[in-house]
DNA sequence: TCTTCGGATAGACATTCATCGATACGAGGA
DNA sequence: TCCTCGTATCGATGAATGTCTATCCGAAGA
């Protein structure tokens, strides 16, 4: 549990505000913050998950979606899901017995900022 | 020998000229494809040699500066100089008996398109 | 040709991680 | 208060990965 709140605390604020990749030497922080977000995008069935919820825009996407669409079992999407979240890549929320998800656009224009090697 | 070829020939050329995140059901071929470049960029250590080559600019990068300024042993920056290579995202080139390195900035433009969420 | 030295490879080890089946939790309805 | 069902967690397992020491390769110089 400590471990969970640690990293929620370590990545969803302002990760990326800090640093690119061209400012010459990057801090060893720095350096673990943004992998922590890049290894979230590091899997190919995360970026497909993140992809049907980014592909509603700024509409929320019911897991339940993902289970049917997606080849994958309901337990494995839900720790992706969970991964993603704590990356400060989605965000989470409950309505009823469905958990919704929607793309943190902030944290995508945050990790482009950082792979621009102006 | 084959694995690496494979890879290169995988991830090198025109890893993202494909696809984006917003456009909806990325393929599980993309996925993999683009979740290999990531993974790349998902570990400390190898942000920060990429972080040291990026400040050069256009300027190719001795692989021996990296060993004495980063404090890793030489051994592990050949791994990871290696992986950076496979992932396309750095070229390497032999001058005399030193390494060097660049990086390629198609690469990080196809990133950063990727990522995009219009 | 022998020596030196930068860099890559081999091999070993510990750690992390993706995945799944089984199960627990929790909200809504009967 | 039970039942149903969507979702999260647990525990196990096999695979991938980062790091190191030791060693090898290959180019330049004596």
């Amino acid at each position: 549990m400590s471990t969970v709140l640690e990293n929620v605390k370590l990545l969803a604020p302002h990760a990326g505000d800090c640093c690119s990749l061209a400012t010459a030497p990057l801090s060893a922080d720095d350096a673990e913050q943004m992998a922590g977000r890049l290894k979230a995008l590091s899997d190919p069935t995360r970026l497909r998950v993140l992809s049907h919820v980014a592909a509603q825009g700024c509409d929320a996407v019911c897991a339940c979606d993902l289970t049917e669409t997606l080849d994958i079992s309901q337990p494995t999407i839900s720790h992706h899901l969970k991964k993603l979240v704590e990356a400060g890549l989605l965000t989470r929320e409950q309505r009823g017995k469905w958990a919704h998800y929607t793309v943190v656009r902030e944290a995508f224009a945050e990790l482009r900022q950082f792979l621009a090697l102006d």
